[in-house]
DNA sequence: TATATTTGCTTAAACGTTTAAACAAAGGTA
DNA sequence: TACCTTTGTTTAAACGTTTAAGCAAATATA
């Protein structure tokens, strides 16, 4: 009942009364062992309750298989469904992943780095917090020689492999949208413009504003941690103005929620009086009332393309890390919130 | 600048003209090294860049100094809070944690523990998924040895450490709040009955109603899957009803969330009409209109308590795995969707 | 002075695997 | 017959640590 000590191939070796090194390659099916052999092997190794000890094998290979995953916060559909689909492609390469939360602190994320390199994680994919701006931890991963992707925040001059959506274009597609509703006076609830991303979002909306012959209102473009809490403080700022927006495009879907929490305890008509438009497709979204328009971020696909991203630099071992942007095209999903038409 | 060989204690001996053993010995501040070599060997190891592998340690001393944390989704607050508190914890002890979720898939969470098992995780802490019925995979845990401890979802009969809070005694607490509110056919919005803490939600859900005199009215008690999707379908059911409940419990924030959407797109009065309370104080409760009341179910608590369970084990090496529940007292958080004195 | 203890190090084995090199036996080729 | 190739295996070293055991020198004890 108490731990029995685990099976190794040098206790399949002695029942068969091969050497031990026979027995590995059997289990990794080399070509120079007799197919006698491999099957007696196999049979022993299932019998015995065999589980190769990771920690040797990586040792000798100076391989872990392990992938470390830092993100901002896992509560969030966008990056739970990152993560999902990073680790439906690595555990398919036989590559699993370790994941930290930064909670949004530059410190937090410095330890977190530590701690994957400590681990010796073959590779690190990473979603940078809102804080940081100090790149001195991601370039000593690039130091230590191991691939690092990063996504969605991640966008900068560290000359690495970057998987994200075409941000200022899908400021451009939001602008566009509303415009077409007769909106005139369009306000931003933009994230920090520090943030690459964040940036893109609003040098695209202020171009498109530019391009739909709108003059650009100062009082209307807000920088905003993107909460739930800073979007019903940055919509009730707009409220107060003398001249209110008739839309606002804010840069995350819960700050967004937040925006119409405060709409609706102030009778405000969405989007009659002014319309709304969130970022991110999370799923509330869709089932709030009214169900609130946003930006599709292809979660999958950014999962998907980061891990593929890894493998090709896992496989190619004399990799240069080069900068290589994956951009996909989001896309708008137009709801009941900013839909006059529907009404 | 490619690849340069990673620093091991064989280079810092040979630096200083020493053993390799004696470098092991003076970074572990073993009390037989003298403080000189000690000082010379930190600096050796510092000018160099040495980082410990963590792989070669891991062999020799047997334990990975991993611990796998499943979870059905991190998407939730719940989730996230625990995942981060037992990080914390186990991050001072030198742990790692490796996070993997089941999707509430039953063969994706098999998988998961194979996955931890081949990793050589020191220990594993688990919510579990709500398809899963069939504890076999879980008993597999048992069976190599390594310690189990569950959280939240995970109360059976498998004879290991539980940490969660009395949910038979939350829901005592919600209908005790919903009779003072005066309300008398409260219906009940359950999880799947299979689920031990749904079933304990239920079993309190019934007794109370027994405890204040109110018949129990089979049409007011459903089981659902939880989400906001499944919340509103229940509610519309509800909605159908001849006679229609004045207040509804339901055993989780999104599918409350789904069920107060549902009310407000009927023009129900929300406490007036029919009182809402959730379960989960996820913290979007506290900002829709109205706020819907919830239970605090201490997800930083339970995230420390599961991490400390294992580390009682992970440091009593000779351990035997007993029944060990701690239950921790939940609180009930009246707001708005659930209070008509502040109307 | 002789013996015991402490200090500070070294040696060597071990953890469980992988893999290059060696080699015997069997089969093929000229 | 003599040599080459293929097949199937073994041997031994290696990955980077940790740690039990050993030992010489310095210090303490009687």
């Amino acid at each position: 009942m108490t731990n029995k000590k685990k099976t190794t191939i040098k206790d399949i070796a002695s029942v068969l009364n091969i050497s031990a090194a026979a027995v590995s390659k059997a289990l990794h099916n080399d070509s120079r062992i007799s197919d006698k052999t491999k099957i007696a092997v196999r049979q022993v190794a299932k019998n015995l309750n065999y589980q190769p000890n990771h920690l040797a094998s990586a040792l000798r290979s100076g391989k872990s298989n392990l992938v470390g995953v830092i993100v901002p916060k896992t509560n969030s559909n966008f990056f739970s469904s990152v993560i999902e689909n990073i680790e439906q492609v690595l555990n398919k390469e036989g590559y699993n992943i370790i994941i930290t939360q930064s909670n949004e602190s530059f410190k937090k994320e410095c330890d977190s780095i530590d701690t994957l390199l400590f681990t010796q994680v073959d590779g690190i994919i990473a979603s940078m917090a809102n804080e940081t701006t100090d790149l001195v931890y991601f370039k000593k991963i690039k130091k230590n020689g191991i691939p690092l992707i990063l996504f969605d925040r991640g966008e900068n001059n560290l000359n690495v492999d970057y998987v994200g959506i075409d941000d200022y274009a899908s400021s451009s597609l939001i602008v566009e949208h509303l415009v077409n509703q007769g909106c005139k006076r369009i306000a931003h609830i933009g994230g920090y413009k520090r943030t690459r991303i964040f940036n893109n979002r609003i040098r695209g909306y202020v171009d498109a504003l530019n391009k739909f012959n709108l003059p650009l209102d100062k009082e209307l473009l807000i920088e905003s941690s993107l909460t739930i809490e800073d979007g019903r403080a940055k919509m009730q700022q707009l409220l107060a103005l003398k001249n209110k927006p008739d839309a606002v495009y804010v840069a995350g879907d819960y700050a967004a929620l937040g925006a119409q929490q405060v709409l609706l305890e102030n009778n405000i008509k969405i989007p009659q009086e002014i319309a709304l438009v969130g970022f991110g497709n999370e799923p509330f979204t869709a089932m709030l009332t009214p169900s609130i328009s946003s930006i599709n971020q292809h979660s999958d696909e950014i999962g998907k393309k980061a891990a593929e991203a890894f493998l090709v630099h896992a496989k190619n071992s004399s990799f240069t890390q080069t900068l290589n942007k994956i951009i996909l095209n989001a896309e708008l999903i137009i709801r009941d919130s900013s839909n006059k038409k529907n009404q």
